[in-house]
DNA sequence: TAACGTTATATCGTATAACGTAATAATAAA
DNA sequence: TTTATTATTACGTTATACGATATAACGTTA
């Protein structure tokens, strides 16, 4: 396996994706590679995203195509802000010590 | 499995605690309970600590009593660094889309 | 328009590394 | 002598990486 040396949690910039707007998998997998620059291959996406489903942090939304577009549930808005406070709190701390502030 | 609901990145918070000073395993993990109310098993931070100095991120300080001090190595202060400034451009975006910001 | 290639969209399977949990051990301290 | 400190090891579970497959839709060109 190819150790990743870059910082990839997909969860969580799948749920900061639709923490923007409602999308389906393939514009999910767009929009992280467009903003970060990180490709996340389909076992990882939709694993990821069926995970967060059964978790219900996300749930599908109806739609007439094959499409399958997911919105950010209320639930999955309070933890998606609570991991991102945790770990703006962890940056904060490394930065301070790596004398960068 | 229990599911946590916190972030918990262990080889992030070892590095970060490394880059304050050099610690031995057993003070790593008091000083990451201490700052984040995150108590690490001993598999966790010392398999963590193991694929670190694998990995040339930190490496072991010499000493006479059992303890094993680890310090953090300048290609682990440069990926750490990298790291961090991933995560924050990761919740910058994630605090905007949320509107938070 | 038919044929073809490409992009869009999703599912599934497998291998492995990270993680959680716990058992064990040994020394130091209270 | 009981508790805290410090570390090792083993095992099970899960998330992730990676890839194969499938089909629909779209665009281009013969």
């Amino acid at each position: 396996m190819v150790k990743k040396n870059r910082f990839s949690e997909p969860s969580l910039l799948i749920l900061i994706s639709l923490a923007e707007k409602n999308r389906h998998g393939y514009a999910i997998m767009e929009d992280i590679e467009k903003n970060y620059d990180i490709k996340l291959g389909p076992g990882t996406l939709y694993g990821a995203i069926s995970r967060l489903e059964k978790e219900g942090y996300i749930s599908v939304i109806e739609s007439e195509d094959r499409k399958k577009p997911y919105k950010l549930t209320d639930e999955g808005q309070i933890y998606l802000t609570d991991q991102i406070k945790e770990l703006q709190k962890v940056t904060s701390i490394g930065l301070k010590r790596l004398g960068l502030v």
